[in-house]
DNA sequence: TTAAAACTATATAGTCGCTATAAGGTCAAT
DNA sequence: ATTGACCTTATAGCGACTATATAGTTTTAA
């Protein structure tokens, strides 16, 4: 299989694939008489795994992490769940953090529900005044 | 006023000042004979409002859209109006992802509880099989 | 048969908002 | 005279791609 089936079966651009490959994520495939690359199905298992992760949001670096305990399947799966635990309270630091945000542009956006000049509009007077509340 | 006093009354790296100068969010100060850069008290404001933009997490380019409002301070506010509501349901919308994420993950999650060897780890499973709820 | 379309290859630069590094010039105090 | 703190420019790096340029190969259609 070249590289555009492989593209297309996983759903990811012949560019990232090549991405993939030169960080190590995706291991070097075969190549043709002419250069072309030539993958197996493991690579296509491989890929879908990386982009499982990536859906995730699971960074590159800790996809390589997943690949090393993977690699070594009899030690114990502890740091893969501490892992999983650290990548969960960062998305909820996240979602907190936006919600906080959320809340701050509200209110300044309460500041102008009308059509006034520019030089009278509450949105920008809040910015310029600053006193928003800080995080 | 010294570029080093500007990065320290507004709480911003000497870096981050020229960078902005660079892209036109700040207007290029005046030059000491020496080359030093030389700024006022409408520097410490324009850079302020640009702090205070970025906690808001706009994008430099809302910001100079932003600014271009305010140098037209007789047209309406509309756009003012609508670049916030735009940047509210981005923000929304980022938080709904998200939380959609942390469900995923602490699905996924629950499936290994105990110290197993990673190849009967049902989260390593779980993202080999790929049966998540893709959102 | 030939020409165009579709595919492949590499290398390089751009995105965003900084941050870091290198290599140097200026200035005040010791 | 030299140390240290400040300033200057230029350039590269982050993450995860995405886009562009340039070129070679294969497939399809006229």
């Amino acid at each position: 299989m070249r590289i555009g089936q492989l593209a297309q079966s996983v759903g990811v651009d012949t560019q990232t694939i090549r991405f993939y490959e030169r960080q190590g994520l995706l291991p070097p495939p075969g190549r043709q008489e002419n250069g072309y690359r030539v993958y197996t199905e493991k690579h296509v298992e491989r890929l879908a795994f990386i982009r499982r992760c990536r859906i995730l949001d699971l960074s590159l670096a800790e996809i390589h992490e997943l690949k090393r305990y993977q690699d070594d399947p009899h030690q114990s799966c502890t740091a893969v769940n501490a892992l999983l635990d650290d990548h969960i309270s960062h998305v909820r630091s996240q979602i907190t953090a936006l919600q906080a945000l959320e809340k701050q542009l509200v209110s300044l956006r309460a500041r102008c529900n009308d059509d006034r000049e520019v030089k009278a509009c509450g949105v920008l007077a809040g910015i310029s005044e600053g006193n928003m509340h800080q995080q």
